[in-house]
RNA sequence: GCCGAAGUGGUGGAAUGGUAGACACGCACGCCUCAAGAGCGUGUGACAGCAAUGUCAUGGGGGUUCAAGUCCCUCCUUCGGCACCA
């Protein structure tokens, strides 16, 4: 029972003491294939199952692979920055970098205790300075192209985290972390353009095998609208602002548009209201200054929540639409976004809910411009089924299908100068700076002549200083804006005095790239040299979580295709990722996600304890596909466990055996061969759970004929076994070996399974004797017919033994057959009438 | 509301348009055992029948086909994501 932890340690002993065996070889004519897996943060609770299933899932192809002879880059390594290190080191009062040590330490064991065949020569760790010196140089040259820039915005603010939030942190107004609710402030931040890259990163996925989910999430995420921007006349003899420039995807609704309504946080808000050129009441004013200011007050959530509640107020201007002349009220409300479109927007309460809902609560006109299929009740409600209509009360366009009508006012538009065809995106600009310590310091110098510059790159990295007190300020400045010293620096531009920039980076900085690092981890002049990203660029396989589909995968693909626009990473290589694999999630015994207060954690390490490393690795790959949601169930764990207990048995047995037959029988190869062959395709395509079902029924059957089974086909055996139970298969190949070589113990001379040569289909071995056809009457299977394999395509001499059947004599009687159908190797229907 | 995934025995799940339920769990019976467990063996979709066998059955309804879990249309349900994006 306690036999296999013997077991382990010895091998694990002797695959540590072989470190070439899972190393990747720069260069090598073998064909190269880069295996990833996201790496993971090293939290203090150590590895968990989710990590177990989804590293085990990389290590069973990694495995498989380099058996096929393949050069295999499978890496890890250790997004380690980020807020519970910190928190943690706050509460144990310890240094974050000593935590993240004893963190990593206890993570790196346990992969090893689990058998993952990681290449440790290339391991990585974000908050290694010698890393993040090049996350620290990527920013540089997104600061100098001009796609990073510092810019002053409200941004979400964590309370309770003390810390501002991308908008992809926000989660039902909701700090994705700690849960607190979201609010407001303005901070002045580093933002980096990403929406610059939105159409490259669309167009991009076409040459990605991502799965069609994963593609359309990410074009969900982008969210790319097709309208035009039309600029309206404010109709105020004053006025010097002349336009108001609206955002819409149905310039053909033009006639329609019955008012404007723009955002609180609209420019043109302040000119009203400081300004006396516009004719405004100063009544009015404080009524708009009164809705701004409650605007402004409240959260995302309390802005969303109410959404059926319109709010608003009158500007006390008016914009003239351009196809009529007519005049329009600008109304002020907070349902327009400021960061969308162009934060204003011309209202078409015929066809828009949203419009309509406003128009009704303030009284104002609805027209309606596309003639609804059925009876409509304008009063009550907009007609939203736009797409197909046709477009009245619009003299130019009437009749026209919306689709024409689209184009011809696009066109009316740019003739007249006053718009043209654009696109606008959901998308926003990368939020990039955090007010924490446990982070990349944003490698930017404030100098009071130059403004921002940023730090030579000859003084690259700037290591983030050790620092008493690293607790996050109640200002929401950066702990280390109170290292005095540190931030005192000088201008790498005209060598005057100077300040650092104080925040530091998010999380994503040091993932969007370290695939990239793996590739040549230890380069000091590059982040990776190009001619070996074009070696084993690029990844062939990224196993992740469908958390990552969207936010990690962009921010990546974008890093990316910034760094080859650079010229940083080769022209050949356009996209960092071929194939995206989402490995699926594991719930607790009770099917519900596994969390502490609900005490349905299943610790790999603890069950490994009871049942063996290579029980707990089957187990999870055999529970079900590899990408769905499953819950842990011990029962069918001990069904794995039987499988290998019975599968050792049966070896063991067979090589105590004195007289073992030299050639297998030909049934005992017709199993293997055919095991072979549906394991090898099944490993290809990442069918874990079906692979192991074959294998299971495999040895069932050859359970009987253990007295016709050699070597040859024992060895087979064992290495399909191998990927997915390493312990238990180099254990048994070692008793085979021993065998061979007449030996007690292996020596210099034993070569790994794990190297071993993965085992190829014999063809005319596949081919069976007797075959088994299904008669059916109709379609409806009515008898059973064996005949000689050699008849298979003799389909008239199939059929005439068919007709002989007793029982299908009996079912078709005296009727007509009026068709034959014939599947060789498989069925013969006959069609009778009844 | 929008996007995506999925609905198959008591359970997890198998099925290039070609014998639905592989494999595993659970359950029942039997063997072994002083006994418990483990192990081994047999059976196990539902209904009828001693049986041979027959009928029904892959969320509901319709369709294509010699043949549909699989393809098409439609409806329902569950899960995941996005959401005042003009």
């Amino acid at each position: 029972m306690e036999n296999f932890k013997e077991i382990e340690s010895k091998w694990k002993k002797f695959w540590e003491n072989n470190f070439k065996l899972y190393r990747a070889e720069d260069y090598s004519d073998k064909k190269k294939k880069y295996v990833l897996v996201e790496f993971p943060y090293p939290s203090g609770s150590g590895l968990h199952i989710g990590h177990a299933f989804s590293f085990t899932g990389g290590d069973v192809y990694a495995r498989f692979k380099r058996m096929q002879g393949e050069n295999v880059l499978f890496p890890m390594g250790w997004d380690a920055f980020g807020l519970p290190t910190e928190n943690y080191a706050i509460k144990m009062k310890k240094k974050p970098q000593q935590v993240t040590k004893e963190n990593t330490d206890m993570f790196r064991q346990q992969m090893k205790d689990l058998a993952y065949s990681f290449d440790w020569n290339r391991e990585v760790n974000t908050t290694d300075p010698s890393y993040y010196k090049w996350t620290q140089w990527i920013f540089i040259q997104l600061f100098n192209k001009g796609l990073a820039y510092k810019k002053e915005m409200p941004i979400n603010w964590c309370p309770s985290c003390k810390i501002g939030l991308a908008n992809e942190e926000v989660v039902d107004g909701k700090c994705e972390r700690c849960g607190a609710e979201v609010s407001r402030r303005n901070i002045s931040q580093w933002v980096v353009k990403i929406t610059e890259y939105a159409d490259k990163l669309i167009e991009g996925l076409k040459e990605t095998n991502f799965i069609d989910k994963v593609k359309q999430a990410q074009i969900n995420w982008i969210g790319k609208s097709e309208g035009a921007k039309i600029r309206f006349k404010i109709s105020d003899v004053s006025s010097q602002i002349s336009d108001l420039e609206v955002f819409t995807t149905r310039p053909d609704t033009l006639f329609g548009a019955t008012f404007m309504v723009i955002a609180p946080e609209h420019e043109l808000i302040n000119n009203l209201i400081s300004n006396d050129q516009f004719l405004i009441s100063n009544e009015q004013k404080e009524k708009i200054k009164e809705y701004v200011k409650s605007a402004r007050k409240k959260s995302d959530l309390e802005r969303t929540e109410l959404s059926k509640d319109k709010t608003g107020v009158f500007s006390g201007l008016y914009a003239i639409n351009p196809v009529n002349n007519k005049e329009i009220p600008i109304w002020i409300s907070d349902f327009v976004l400021a960061s969308y479109g162009t934060g204003a927007i011309m209202s078409v309460p015929a066809h828009d809910e949203r419009d309509f809902a406003f128009a009704k609560k303030f009284g104002l006109e609805i027209i309606p411009v596309i003639k609804p299929k059925e009876d409509h009740n304008f009063e009550k409600s907009a007609y939203i089924d736009v797409d197909n209509g046709e477009i009245i009360n619009s003299p130019p366009i009437d009749g026209m299908v919306p689709a024409e009508a689209f184009e011809k006012m696009i066109k009316w538009l740019e003739e007249k100068k006053i718009g043209e065809k654009t696109a606008s995106y959901h998308l926003r600009d990368w939020i990039f700076s955090r007010q924490h310590y446990w982070g990349e310091p944003i490698p930017m110098v404030n100098c009071p002549k130059c403004g921002w510059v940023p730090e030579k790159e000859s003084n690259l990295p700037i290591v983030l200083p050790e620092v008493e007190n690293y607790e996050p300020t109640d200002d929401g400045q950066s702990p280390l804006s109170q290292m005095i010293d540190w931030v005192k620096t000088t201008c790498p531009k005209c060598g005057g005095e100077a300040s650092r920039e104080t925040d530091t980076m998010p999380n994503w900085a040091g993932s969007d790239w370290y695939f990239l690092r793996y590739m040549d981890t230890h380069n000091d002049t590059v982040l990776a040299s190009q001619d070996l990203i074009k070696y084993w660029g690029p990844v062939d396989v990224y196993v992740g979580g469908d958390e990552h589909n969207v936010l990690h995968l962009l921010y990546s693909r974008f890093i990316y295709k910034f760094l080859w626009d650079l010229g940083a990473v080769p022209k050949e290589l356009p996209e960092p990722y071929y194939k995206r694999l989402s490995h699926g999630v594991i719930l607790g015994p009770d099917g519900a996600r596994m969390s502490k207060s609900k005490g349905n954690v299943i610790v790999p390490e603890t069950v490994a304890d009871v049942y063996g490393v290579d029980v707990v690795r089957m187990y999870l790959m055999f529970m079900g596909p590899f990408d769905s949601t499953m819950a842990w169930n011990e029962n069918t764990l001990m069904g794995v466990k039987r499988f290998l207990d019975r599968f050792e048995k049966k070896i063991s047995d067979l090589r105590s055996q004195i007289s073992v037959v030299s050639d297998s029988s030909k049934e005992v190869k017709l199993i293997i061969n055919k095991l072979i062959k549906a394991v090898t395709g099944d490993l290809e395509n990442f069918k874990y759970n079906t692979a192991i079902a074959k294998m299971m029924e495999a040895l069932n059957k050859i359970s009987d004929l253990r007295s016709q089974i050699s070597d040859e086909e024992i060895k087979s055996f064992i290495k399909l076994l191998a990927p997915f139970a390493p312990y238990t298969a180099e254990e048994l190949w070692s008793l085979v070996w021993m065998k061979e070589n007449k030996k007690e113990k292996i020596d210099d001379g034993y070569i790994s399974i794990h190297v071993a040569k993965w085992p190829e289909v014999e063809n005319q071995y596949l081919i069976e004797d007797k075959i088994m056809m299904a008669i059916s009457i109709n379609g409806k299977v009515r008898s059973e017919l064996e005949v000689n394999n050699e008849l298979k395509d003799k389909k008239d001499e199939v059929i005439r033994l068919a007709k002989e059947n007793e029982k299908i004599k009996q079912w078709i009687g005296n009727k007509k057959i009026v068709k034959e159908i014939y599947i060789p190797g498989k069925m013969i229907n006959f069609v009778i009438l009844n």
